[in-house]
DNA sequence: GTATTAGTCTATCAAAAAAATAGACTAAAT
DNA sequence: ATTTAGTCTATTTTTTTGATAGACTAATAC
């Protein structure tokens, strides 16, 4: 189950894509369409900011934006960003790799079950795009 | 990401499939041979038991065994039991649903893509039993 | 029938992660 | 200069996860 932060991320994410083009948006103007708690949020948008997802703007008129068309976005990477791992296991993850204590991958069958799992997710993940979370 | 329990409950499952019909399994075994806490390998087991999937016996010679072939018992009702959730978020969950507070699922774009990535997981995990879990 | 073995149950406890909040600071626009 | 709105640091609360202790009960063996 993705964290509330990550469900928050993708909410907002979602919001933007639906604006693109149209402009800065104000935190608070997000935090009250998608209740989002505010302070919360602005660490969320920070973070993507920082990944280069979203840029801002200060002073009156500012808010935040999508850099990008939102479909050069899959959303794998926008819940990598913000939310870690998307695998089930942790040796079986791309970016939050970590070996087993007890088992060789080699011969372990969890693994081999967790890694077709995940291969699967993440062909959905890296295909759909933010443009997907408008909406309609 | 499944928690360490439902990690430790995998594992468990596996090394129980691998002695299918070989009679009683003593916990200790399985958690020296897992690296898994005894205590919580107790619980653990205990709530299969209370599932359906495990059986055990008390006394000397005592100990926990699978009650049906392993190739009967999906990945997916073994991790539902111990681990909750297989869905990424709880509006699109079957045995967890959680009404979203914010939107409306006719038209959360967000909803529609998660629905699809539970799919495909949930086919996966429906399909992989513990059979499949056993070393080689 | 009593000693031993091994699972059962109840009760907590500790640690870590997740979620939320507060407030001072900085940049940009009018 | 003032207002608007994002940035940064710090802290707190809550929840979940992971782990442990010990008394109890059932079954077997002798």
């Amino acid at each position: 189950m993705l964290s509330k932060k990550t469900q928050y991320a993708l909410k907002a994410l979602g919001y933007l894509a639906g604006k693109y083009g149209e402009g800065p948006v104000l935190i608070s103007t997000i935090s009250e369409a998608k209740k989002i708690p505010i302070k919360f949020l602005e660490t969320i948008l920070l973070e993507f900011k920082q990944a280069g997802i979203l840029e801002s703007k200060k002073g009156k008129g500012g808010g935040y934006y999508l850099v990008a068309n939102p479909k050069k976005t899959s959303l794998a990477s926008a819940i990598r960003i913000v939310g870690g791992p998307i695998a089930l296991i942790p040796c079986v993850s791309l970016n939050f790799y970590e070996k087993c204590t007890d088992c060789d991958e080699a011969t372990c069958g969890l693994n081999k079950a967790m890694l077709i799992t995940r291969d699967a997710t993440l062909k959905i993940l890296e295909k759909k795009t933010l443009m997907e979370l408008v909406d309609h």
